[in-house]
DNA sequence: CTGAAAGCGCTAACAC
DNA sequence: GTGTTAGCGCTTTCAG
């Protein structure tokens, strides 16, 4: 016996609860309009029968899987997971299931899984990537969210934080502790974040009157390895840093690392903070202060303005901001 | 214009290109066996409109979804981010998707997304969990693969690691060191694999005849406040460790802190070894020695024994222990 | 409040 | 090599 051969279909239930197909369907879907003798009967045979309705058939007949799609480059990231567990447990609640694509930032791997939206598999898109996968065209808004990295899409709802602000707000907690030799270790100058977070920290630098130059800056892609290659660099320019602003904790993990091999004591010799506020920062040695993002908010926020728009009521606004905070811990000092 | 709302059918293909549905599907999942001619008038068609089929459509006519679902009980342990990723790679090569179910260790939800699989949303599952939520009886494998915690149940395919030889080789490491006061920071005695490192961890000291008192294991959770909080027992108790055996490298990652805040020096003062070999272990201060699972291969190997069933290739195997490594960095140190 | 019937878009026999 | 036909299992008019 194969373990799915006995597969039980509404007209099964409906015979042996001598009522028809449709009778069964509006229990399951509509219990209101079925009186309470039939309702009890027919939930009777199946609590009986272990039947579950194929919701395969369901999603054809209704047009819409009941099913959304998120993309991101790498869920190994720290940053990345508790968004995605908060997209799944708001989906969930409102009875959606959430596919996952790692894409490895490969914008081939993204056009595919697009097409999960144009083959109809799912019903809308929450991406992590600043490429659109889908031509947007037309007034009404397209089931995909932005988030993380914002494309400059107006017909595209986006989801993230101030970059802005938090490049600004990190570059002054370093100042106001009497820093002026400040490096930034950047992610990729192609990302959007990276750019709002150098904007930010060169704002913050020139109202002080501090001078940027060059040599202060270094590109890395946000990974542990960068941050250990972009403190390798840093430190042995001319114009040493006393204080380094990582774009991101597993950059900053990196930079720490580096640091202590390279024999300097953190926050004595060098302050170091950074952006996400992922969970193990608090671990760290020393502990990191970090300017945190609202992981979880983010993921639901998400979640719920995709499936407002697939299940037709859009949001007004296009551009949905989320508040950060700054987490001092001991990871940055007075100069 | 809604967005979808323009849906293309293959049935506008065929008209588009004078031939039949039948003919369409045909070019698109058997192009042996149309004439090159037919066929690339076809393609050109699908091209033009940019057609791709109804995956609802196709996966209800054929009875199976092509969908799997991933069953862990939190995404946010670094452990299981590149499992995952390796069965998303591995499934999509195999063109199937993942569904992402985070249980947070909670049976009903367990439950829940075992669901997916009577209603056809999915043809298989890979559960973190040792839980098996569905009932299993028959002589034929269900499309189930028990991983990370195994369960004993017969019928189920499981794949995971030796864990009473880490617990072993874990701690015949620190023997080796000169060690024989060691503690365990263990997860919790209801999980499988806890106990097997246990047991491991039992006989490496008995074999060396090494005595171990009760108050030498501490249960924790596996996390990183467990960490902590368990090194604050154990480095209270009389009989002080020189060395501790952390059950996972989230816990080991609060120990290191915990250590730190009470002001040992590890290696020097107390040696760690831990198990799990996620990525950021070689960042810590000092970088972790640990066992290392093959995550990957675990992930990869998860996702091609599932494939293999639902398609009708079980494995002869029901138990795949794939290969550990103890990696040495500078946790630990003689005593 | 309930049933009959149509059909979502596709694939797989089965003919030709 | 290609077309015709019959559903997959469900939901939803439309009647009654």
């Amino acid at each position: 016996m194969k373990h799915n051969a006995d597969a039980i279909a509404m007209q099964d239930i409906a015979t042996q609860a001598g009522v028809s197909k449709a009778t069964v369907s509006r229990v399951l879907n509509n219990p209101g309009r079925v009186s309470l003798k039939t309702r009890d009967k027919v939930l009777a045979v199946v609590a009986e029968m272990g039947y579950a309705p194929n919701k395969i058939a369901s999603s054809l007949r209704q047009g819409r899987s009941r099913n959304i799609a998120v993309m991101l480059p790498d869920i190994t990231n720290p940053y990345f997971a508790p968004v995605v567990r908060s997209i799944e447990q708001t989906a969930m609640q409102r009875g959606y299931s959430v596919i996952l694509n790692d894409t490895q930032d490969n914008p081939a791997l993204e056009q595919s899984f697009a097409d999960l939206l144009h083959s109809r598999q799912v019903d809308g898109i929450i991406t992590n990537s600043a490429r659109i996968p889908v031509s947007v065209r037309g007034d009404a808004l397209p089931p995909i969210i932005n988030a993380s990295e914002l494309c400059d899409n107006d017909h595209v709802v986006k989801v993230g934080v101030d970059n802005f602000a938090i490049g600004r707000e990190a570059t002054e907690h370093l100042i106001k502790l009497g820093h002026t030799h400040i490096a930034a270790l950047a992610g990729p100058a192609r990302l959007n974040s990276s750019e709002r977070r150098l904007q930010g920290f060169y704002q913050a630098m020139q109202a002080h009157g501090l001078p940027v130059a060059e040599h202060q800056i270094y590109h890395g892609d946000y990974s542990t390895e960068s941050g250990v290659a972009g403190v390798k660099v840093l430190m042995q320019r001319k114009q040493r840093p006393t204080a380094i602003f990582c774009f991101g904790d597993l950059a900053a993990i990196g930079a720490l690392h580096a640091l202590r091999e390279l024999g300097y004591q953190v926050p004595d010799d060098v302050s170091v903070v950074s952006v996400d506020g992922i969970a193990l920062g608090a671990y760290l040695a020393p502990p990191l202060t970090t300017v945190a993002q609202p992981l979880a908010l983010i993921g639901e926020r998400c979640a719920q303005l995709l499936l407002d728009i697939i299940e037709g009521s859009p949001p007004q606004a296009r551009t949905h901001l989320l508040p950060h905070t700054l987490i001092i811990r001991q990871s940055t000092a007075p100069r």
